[in-house]
RNA sequence: GGGAGCAUAGCUCAGUUGGUUCAGAGCGUCUGCCUUACAAGCAGAGGGUCGGGGGUUCGACUCCCUCUGCUCCCACCA
């Protein structure tokens, strides 16, 4: 078979993949062997695939396989999360560039298109992942608004009310103006925005609603709150304010008068010291307002509109709003000043709208007893965080979390299980049937038609802390006395999980606390949290910046095989990574490595005749020693989750250890066959450096594995044992290190001397250096090494150092004498000052008594080196000098 | 405002209880090569007072203090 000098991954992935699928290598299920199991952190069921995805997705894939060729039952549960306010927002812009409003939708006909849309558009990402060689068990695909996982969703939610943990009522929550409903703390991401902070006038009443001349200057960010004002605030400690006590003051533009109250929240250094106190649209506010008995005023609604309340600027967006009434204030007297001010504002994280504190009936979740156990679930060990240090981040999190609003006033969702009675009472139950016999206890004349279940939809966390659990057995959660599950037995708790550190607390976190409730374990063992994927400039990757490339293209571009190893090049755990193409074309030009070295192993021709020659003999006998003792450092970085360790280490192997110096060693000459021994070795070698790679580099490791030799139908390098560590002998290690230093040293000289490498020389060496090397310097050197003394012959040549062992190469005329000598002298004097550094440690007293013995021997070892290469060095220099 | 972390070669980063000749790797750079697997390649080389200062120690990239610079997380938008 004629090979083309170049890598084609587009002619293997497809068949490949298919060829996997096709004999369902992927597919796990429970048998006697030891599992491993990933659940997949779901993608956004509307969502394609980005670079974040692909990061993260070849981690999985790597853990995966590599687990499967150690013989484990490797199960990776793939599957999509709905999503609920992304989806829904998606599905209203799709609506409404269609003419179409949510607004004169009923719930049902949204839902239907809702569905429609994630029938067209779900799953997109998953074929994407299968381009990228994921090793899903397809067949175990779950959504998590699957009708069972819903169904375990609204059990949950009534276990965990009946338990006492979820209640409901008014609170001031973040209110998304966009996605026109309530968000999780968690779901408010605070940047520093520029504004404007507004110095009003409030005039002084005179008791009767009409102003005097007196007035006093409040600082605000939010003119156009200003109508829902219910008092100004001073510090009682103030003393510029205290004439103000008692008295009223009247709200700009609406003459509206509210009192003046004390309160020490008040900083009396910031701003003016005068604090107009909103209690419907700030937090603060909103305590003041219940320590004070203050009224509360909700001038703005669902779109963030002002509403009736506000009296004026009424239907006006509350930015539009800000804007004209600095307008109408101006203009009435009451705008004192403007200054620039920058102060952090919370956004939602889904739409980007500034977040609206706003006072609303919404669901919680208690969370101190769930977070405690969570907390002790990490703090034990019992979960461990790749990298630790964002135990701290978490411990933080869980002793400060608040309770967690769950509702969200949406319909793309599992719609909270609770309803109605007429007179506003409410029952919970899992089904309306159930709900109509619980109603009917309190009153028994309610039918269903009476019964009204809630608006609100379960925030889709409440759907994927359950994951873990619901992909094996949805029967389970809210159900502890449930029949026993085989999948969930067998394959909980899962081994590893591997996802982002943003999402540590809105799921990571809320799995332990799901796992601990509802199987009284931890969810997995291990989480590997990964970096942010970023460009090279160090920007996040955006769609507005339009720094982020399409995965798809690159696999086109490169190969699936170099995308994958590009992005874990550099990726250590919770290190943001600098994406740089620069990254896969690396990847690419390794695949063709690989592919190269192939070719040239694929075109030897054995000659059953063929005495092994020495070279190969050395050679062999090397690198399988080499080859334990890698696969012992790949296995220790695997088991610390250092994969790009792993990575690099096995890519040197190839790269260096193999084809520079094992294959060159081993290479027969032009038109001369191979010996049997070292073809079966090298074949060897081969196939254990492909079974090395494949669990980063998939497509191209069974391409050539199948190619090697014929393979039985259904057989695949996937399902091969990964190698083991064998014995390996550090001596014959070093040996041959020092061999190739040789070689490198021969070929130094020639570079400097001009000499082509086809010219053969002579190397001498003085005895005790490793000879069983010698016949691999000889053949890649091209040199003629002899064992001899050459003190005399000095002058005729050039010397160099390989360790303590000094090698002398004759070049008569070639040699400049200046040169040498002027290399000569810096080596003495390195030296000299090096030996001084020991023998001064040696001397002390204290060292050799207070060092470690290894530690001392080795100090002297250094220095008897050090004394060997000076001699040798002066020797050099006096035959150069003639003496 | 509170908390955490980082600073090592031009770039991205390792450096695992303080002690192997420990100052490293990959990429990039420079030099020479179209050598019959690979120019997406081969061979060779150069490159850093480990952010500044102080301390502990026989010994500090490693531990402590301090300064400077950067990043992230949390936090009620006066």
């Amino acid at each position: 078979m004629e090979l083309s000098a170049k890598y084609n991954p587009s002619e293997t992935e497809d068949k490949w993949y298919a060829y996997w699928l096709e004999h369902k290598f992927f597919h796990s299920e429970p048998d006697g062997r030891e599992p491993y199991t990933i659940v997949i952190p779901p993608p956004n069921v509307t969502g394609i695939l980005h670079m974040g995805h692909v990061l993260n997705n070849t981690l999985n894939d790597v853990l995966v396989r590599k687990a499967r060729m150690d013989g484990k039952n490797a199960c990776w549960v793939p599957g999509t999360d709905h999503a609920s306010i992304a989806t829904e927002n998606k599905v209203v812009a799709k609506l409404r560039a269609e003419g179409i409003e949510k607004e004169n939708l009923t719930r049902e006909e949204f839902l239907k298109y809702a569905w429609e849309w994630k029938e067209k558009h779900g799953g997109i990402i998953l074929s994407q992942l299968r381009k990228l060689g994921a090793s899903c068990d397809w067949d175990r695909t779950k959504f998590t608004m699957d009708p069972e996982l819903s169904e375990a969703v609204i059990n949950t939610f009534v276990y965990f009310y009946k338990k006492g943990y979820i209640y409901r009522g008014i609170r001031m929550v973040n209110w998304d103006p966009v996605g026109h409903t309530a968000v999780s703390d968690e779901e408010v991401v605070h940047r520093d925005t520029v504004s404007k902070f507004y110095h009003l006038r409030y005039f002084i009443s005179d008791g009767n609603g009409n102003p005097t001349d007196k007035y006093i200057i409040i600082a605000t960010t939010r003119p156009e709150t200003i109508m829902a004002d219910a008092a100004v605030c001073i510090n009682p400690e103030d003393e510029r304010y205290h004439w103000l006590k008692g008295k009223k003051v009247l709200i700009p533009l609406i003459n509206k008068e509210i009192p003046i109250i004390e309160d020490s929240y008040v900083e009396m250094g910031f701003g003016t010291g005068c604090l107009k106190v909103t209690p419907a649209h700030d937090v603060n506010d909103y305590e003041i307002g219940i320590r004070h008995n203050l009224p509360v005023v909700d001038i703005i609604d669902d779109h963030g509109r002002l509403n009736e309340k506000a009296q004026i600027l009424v239907g006006e967006d509350r930015f539009d709003a800000r804007h004209k009434i600095e307008g109408m204030l101006r203009e009435a007297g009451n705008l004192e000043k403007l200054e620039d001010y920058t102060s952090p504002v919370g956004y939602s994280e889904r739409t980007n709208a500034v977040i609206e504190p706003r006072l609303s009936m919404q669901w919680f979740l208690k969370m101190d007893a769930l977070a405690k156990e969570a907390l002790e679930s990490v703090e034990s060990g019992k979960v461990k965080l790749i990298p630790d240090k964002y135990r701290n981040t978490y411990r933080h999190w869980m002793e400060n979390v608040k309770d967690w609003c769950i509702s969200r006033q949406l319909w793309w969702g599992q719609r909270i299980p609770a309803y109605y009675l007429p007179d506003g009472r409410f029952v919970v139950e899992s089904t309306p049937e159930a709900a109509l016999e619980a109603a009917k206890k309190i009153n028994p004349d309610i039918t269903a038609a009476d019964l009204k279940q809630d608006e609100d939809v379960l925030d889709t966390w409440f759907s994927s802390w359950l994951w873990p659990i619901s992909v094996f057995d949805p029967e389970k959660p809210g159900h502890p006395e449930h029949r026993p599950n085989a999948d969930l037995a067998y394959y909980y708790p899962t081994s590893d999980l591997v996802t982002g550190p943003d999402i540590l607390f809105f799921w990571v976190a809320r799995m332990i606390m799901a796992g601990n409730e509802f199987m009284k374990d931890i969810p997995f063992r291990n989480v590997y949290l990964t970096g942010i994927v970023r460009d090279k400039l160090g920007r996040k990757m955006s769609k507005t910046l339009g720094n982020s490339p399409d995965p798809l293209d690159l696999i086109d571009k490169y190969g699936a095989d170099a995308v994958r190893l590009g992005m874990l090049l550099c990726s250590s755990a919770g290190n943001d990574i600098l994406y740089d193409e620069a990254q896969i074309e690396q990847g690419r030009n390794f695949c063709n490595k690989i592919w190269n070295a192939y070719r040239l192993v694929s075109g030897w021709k054995t000659d059953d005749d063929a005495v092994q020659p020495q070279a190969s003999a050395v050679a062999v006998r090397w690198f399988g020693n080499k080859l334990s003792l890698v696969l012992g450092q790949v296995e220790d970085h695997f088991s610390k989750f250092r994969i790009s360790d792993a990575l690099m280490t096995i890519y040197k192997f190839f790269w260096d250890d193999f084809c520079s110096w094992y294959l060159e060693a081993v290479k027969p000459a032009y038109n001369t066959g191979i010996d049997r021994a070292t073809y079966a070795a090298t074949t060897g070698y081969f196939e254990a450096l492909l079974k090395m790679i494949h669990p980063v580099m998939p497509f191209i490791t069974e391409e050539l594995w199948q190619a090697m030799e014929p393979r039985m139908a259904g057989e695949t390098i996937m399902l091969q044992r990964y190698p083991t560590a064998g014995e390996c002998d550090n001596t014959l290690i070093g040996d041959f290190e020092n061999a190739c230093e040789a070689v490198a040293g021969v070929r130094n000289i020639r570079q400097q001397k001009n000499i082509s490498p086809k010219e053969p020389l002579t190397l001498k060496v003085r005895t005790g250096f490793p000879e069983w090397t010698v016949p691999v310097i000889e053949k890649l050197a091209n040199v003629n090494v002899v064992i001899a003394e050459f003190s005399g012959e000095k002058a005729s040549g050039v010397t160099f150092m390989v360790k303590t062992h000094e090698m002398f190469v004759p070049l008569t005329g070639l040699v400049n004498a200046e040169e040498e000598m002027a290399k000569l002298l810096s080596v003495i004097e390195y030296q000299e000052k090096f030996l001084e550094s020991v023998r001064k440690k040696l001397s002390n007293e204290k060292f050799v008594n207070g060092a470690p013995e290894k530690v001392v021997a080795m100090e002297r070892k250094k220095e008897a080196d050090s004394i060997a290469k000076i001699e040798a060095a002066r020797a050099s220099l006096k035959a150069l000098k003639g003496e």
